[in-house]
DNA sequence: ACTGCTCTGTAACCAATGTTACTGACAGCT
DNA sequence: AGCTGTCAGTAACATTGGTTACAGAGCAGT
């Protein structure tokens, strides 16, 4: 764990810091597709992101889904953070988009080390910022974009995090994360075929490079 | 000054801390309608507010707007917080939605406060914290609702902020917050008119109390 | 080969929203 | 009163996205 973590968080964490967090946290390893939290969930520890990465989603009364942003390595998710502090329960789904490493730390240790050190107030705070910016950035594309483009957007995000051009996903599960009906979906990427920005298949989806 | 900051964070915050808001801060009377942050700003204060309202608008690169939320007396804006810590441009536009009062401290005096105040760390934390959840709020608008609930959301939330069921505006000026067209906004409205959710004037709008 | 399941393609239609264009109502000013 | 600018109402139409329904492709199991 002590390699894994001077990796990803040594230039962030002061030593005394690291020390502590190799005490108290513990390394996992996490196949994809495993829900971390869900809604309504009270949260009792706090993931720091080695390798791969985590899905956030919305979902509301009716069981519409809405794909928020994806949480990637040396980052946390602060809507776990918020959750922690505030004692509510979780207002999201979290879960592994592709195989995932992190290490699980105690909530009980967040306000003790934000009084002591200076690193980790400053990476709380950074969590917060990045969080608060992928937020607005989610707003700008389901209030600016249209569906072409919101799609398009996905798939380039899904290919970067995956570091894979060829995308393993159906329509059906793109319509949710989109909030979206199936039908629109493999007509918006019938077209974009035909504007030659991709190839499909059955069960993935061929990104054109660019 | 120390008469409205003992009543609007005297419980928030402890006795020492109160006595240093008072030594930097500036107490501010500001009328509606001021722009007070604007996208690309550098941010050198961070406001407390004592009472009114601040309305936080989103405007993409064509220039289209998107109401975020507002910010309301007790407590700050977490955008400026994270703008402050990250030394960044700002992202958002801010302004007084009515008359506000609030009290200006400098940037610098945060991270110091953060290392030696519990209370203004929680006071932060939770800022972040609501913040975030308006974000998840406005973005369960967008993406769950038509335009017509979001229309009359947006009414009772200015009526809510206002305390007034006789909002003063123009349907143009709706339109922009909503992020559609003024034609939409007055084919909505009457359309409300008709089912007795509200009365229609010039530049006012008087909401029915339910 | 046959069955059953999942995934994808497509047509036809509908509902919501956006656009353009024109009208009159109202208020302020001279 | 007459002129001007802003605001609101409405019709006609275009576009986007959502819905329903059905057919066929691919794949695994028997």
């Amino acid at each position: 764990m002590q390699q894994e973590l001077k990796e990803n968080f040594g230039l962030l964490f002061e030593k005394a810091l690291l020390d502590e967090i190799l005490e108290v946290g513990t390394l996992k390893h996490i196949p994809e597709g495993v829900v971390l939290m869900n809604i309504g969930d009270y949260v009792k520890a706090m993931p720091l992101l080695i390798s791969g990465a985590i899905k956030i989603v919305r979902e509301d009364e009716q069981g519409d889904e809405l794909l928020l942003y994806f949480v990637e390595k040396g980052n946390t998710c602060a809507m776990t953070l918020s959750c922690c502090l505030g004692e509510t329960k979780s207002e999201i789904r979290a879960l592994t988009e592709t195989d995932t490493v992190l290490v699980m730390v105690p909530i009980e240790k967040m306000e003790t080390w934000a009084a002591n050190y200076k690193s980790w107030r400053k990476f709380v705070f950074e969590s917060y910022h990045n969080r608060l910016n992928e937020m607005l950035a989610t707003i700008d594309n389901i209030a600016f974009l249209k569906m072409d483009e919101r799609l398009l957007n996905l798939l380039k995000e899904k290919a970067r995090i995956a570091k894979d051009h060829r995308i393993r996903t159906t329509h059906q599960e793109i319509a949710f994360e989109l909030h979206t009906s199936r039908v629109v979906v493999s007509r918006l990427l019938k077209k974009l075929e035909n504007l030659k920005e991709l190839t499909l298949h059955r069960n993935y989806i061929l990104l054109k490079k660019k």
